[in-house]
DNA sequence: ATCACAAATGAATAACTATTCATTCATTTA
DNA sequence: TAAATGAATGAATAGTTATTCATTTGTGAT
């Protein structure tokens, strides 16, 4: 634990506050999550968080909305790579899905907490369906350009993507709620199996 | 809504407050549920939930109980049903997984409230270890039996069972976040869509 | 009809927790 | 070095909510 400097610039603190509330949200639960709590964890004081943030309902906030930047940003540098072929792209996507960074049980608890609060809160609901459909424009694009670039005939697109997407999301749930059975290599194992079905010329070998 | 008399059994009483709850939960949130909420929602008083359930928490784990239930009953009357062939019986536990009364908003919310809290409630936890365990085997055997009955050589039933379970996870993800997107029986065309990968003699037919 | 019993009520209480803000402290500027 | 600035602190406050329990109400037995 090194010594950190009394004052710091404001980026970092509420980065380090962020940082403390998916600890604490993975720890405690979002309905066991308290101020006293994340600033506890953060090694700060109670008030900091109103100074940087107002209000708690600010802090969770930004805590989802950092997550779901992190997993976009990180697919977005994957989509926009031009030193990567079509197969490549996909297969850094699912290497990134299931990646220590993304696949984490801290970050896995904090999107399903937030997830199951969806529907009872329209900020979170929009900051979901704005990344859901910014993604998955994304991949159906490979999977359809991957289609025509090999000649898969009977390939449907969007399907494989929502396919895809819906495999990925509920191997984020095995790794939360059986961690003894799946580990993130596991998972990427299958979500591959599932690949390999649509495009068995790109996916059969490792 | 029809008068409901004063007095009633327990059994009843703790069923009422029960889908209250899932209604609250759907409606608030997990964080957001509160006892003056669940009981108005029931049209009963403040006091019944502890004259029911003693606290708040137990009431919380008797809906938990209530939805895993349900679903493990469910899928148990399928398994064990003679008159069943195995792919009938596959296919009725899809049909159940996407029906109506399993791939409802309101119960999907509760799902993944508790999911989400999964990784620091033991009890939660041990609850959804459970029933996934117990469900994963009797599935996994289904798709053992039709491999030898119907000669597929390659299928691997195990994964393709955490394959299947997954994917309907995160489709009942999609049905919560996205539900003008997905209607239920698009997520069930999905999930028959994976399964002809496995089982084409089987289910490419509708 | 009366009594005894159990179920249900909801005002009062006790506990918890987000937010405020006067004060402290470290850093920068003159 | 001294003054000015603003970041950080945490005791106090205000608001919320689970829980209690004395009272009320309906039901069934005698």
């Amino acid at each position: 634990m090194s010594e950190t400097p009394r004052s710091l610039p404001a980026k970092t603190r509420r980065k380090q506050l962020i940082k403390a509330t998916i600890k604490c949200i993975a720890k405690n639960g979002l309905s066991g999550t308290t101020m006293a709590d994340v600033t506890k964890l953060a090694g700060l004081s109670l008030g900091i968080v109103n100074l940087h943030f107002e209000t708690k309902e600010k802090l969770l906030v930004e805590t989802l909305r950092f997550i779901t930047d992190e997993y976009r940003n990180g697919l977005d540098k994957i989509f926009f790579n031009e030193n990567l072929s079509t197969e490549e792209k996909i297969r850094a996507h699912v290497a990134f899905d299931f990646s220590r960074a993304i696949a984490d049980r801290n970050k896995l608890a904090v999107w399903f907490a937030f997830w199951g609060e969806t529907k009872s809160r329209p900020t979170y609901h929009s900051i979901c369906a704005d990344y859901i459909d910014e993604i998955a424009q994304n991949l159906t694009q490979l999977f359809s350009i991957l289609k025509n670039e090999q000649n898969y005939q009977s390939v449907d697109p969007e399907l494989v993507c929502t396919c895809y997407t819906a495999l990925s999301d509920g191997l984020w749930l095995a790794l939360l709620l059986t961690p003894k059975s799946f580990k993130a290599d596991d998972t990427k194992t299958i979500a591959m199996h599932y690949l390999k079905t649509q495009f068995p010329n790109n996916f059969t070998m490792t």
